[in-house]
DNA sequence: GTTACTGCAAACTTTTTGCACGACA
DNA sequence: TGTCGTGCAAAAAGTTTGCAGTAAC
């Protein structure tokens, strides 16, 4: 599902502000990468940007790909998503969200929810440290797989 | 923290009985890495569980461990989780269970709780697919890096 | 005109695989 | 004794880094 062009436009927005802030150039590529990154919640890893980008920019190489993301990573602008198989994964979303995840193509999906959000945290986990983030990770096969098919 | 002598004599016992149903041979390496991933909750990588058995068996290679570790996934007897970072950790615990991740070390531990065992999924999720799992996860500065600790 | 960014290539880390020997059942 | 599992080494996959040229400010 793509994002809407509203949505993508403001996280456009606000992603070419803050790196504009910190003093960073914002060159063509890193354009790019933020435009295809921002466009979509299906939490693309590298390779699938990099093959997106270079739809209107054939020259750009994977490092820059990889270059730009840890750029935005580190400014909290994106969020890389841990994920069991190989490759990992970015989200430009920047509000609280949730995850349903395919156990078997992978794929991972933005879930919005306020009662999620409001999940309590248990009095055992305050020893183990501070909980800054709470994320409800939700795993089964996706309706398109279940649709496809026949058993794992 | 380490898990329960009875706790880690039950899981060894319960691994141990599933491989030999399967018909699988219970070598002397295989068992020596049952008992060091059965005998811990912090979710070792690949690396330090060959560590563990290393002191025990010498001669074990890596790649015996990345296999052992492999075969006991594909049986359902652990857990490989994702992580936002390098090594991909494994998880011996079998009962239903959330996670605590320290964002700065990246250590992950066990949280039980009924009530996060209750989280209701959203009825939009349904759309996405079947829900098997829901994992709840913590994340925020261990207790360990925090008193250690001048900022990241 | 500076200085940061890009592209290329090579290095590095983590994980997987092919093969011959050795050990479990 | 037959077959599965192990160890070694090499390969594969994903990611990071050094360097020289290029482009943004």
């Amino acid at each position: 599902m793509a994002v809407s062009r509203d949505e993508t436009v403001r996280r456009v927005g606000s992603m070419t502000a803050a790196l504009r802030d910190e003093g960073l150039r914002l060159t063509h590529q890193r354009l790019e990468v933020v435009r295809e990154i921002a466009a979509t919640d299906e939490h693309p890893d590298v390779e699938s940007v990099y093959r997106g980008v270079r739809a209107r920019v054939p020259t750009i190489s994977l490092d820059t790909v990889y270059r730009t993301l840890a750029t935005l990573v580190a400014r909290g602008l994106v969020v890389r998503v841990a994920t069991t198989e190989g490759a990992a994964r970015y989200d430009a979303a920047t509000s609280p969200h949730h995850h349903y995840v395919c156990t078997r193509c992978g794929s991972m999906r933005d879930v919005v929810d306020a009662a999620l959000d409001a999940v309590d945290v248990p009095d055992g986990v305050r020893a183990l440290g501070s909980v800054e983030t709470v994320e409800v990770r939700m795993r089964g096969v996706c309706a398109a797989c279940a649709e496809k098919g026949v058993l794992p």
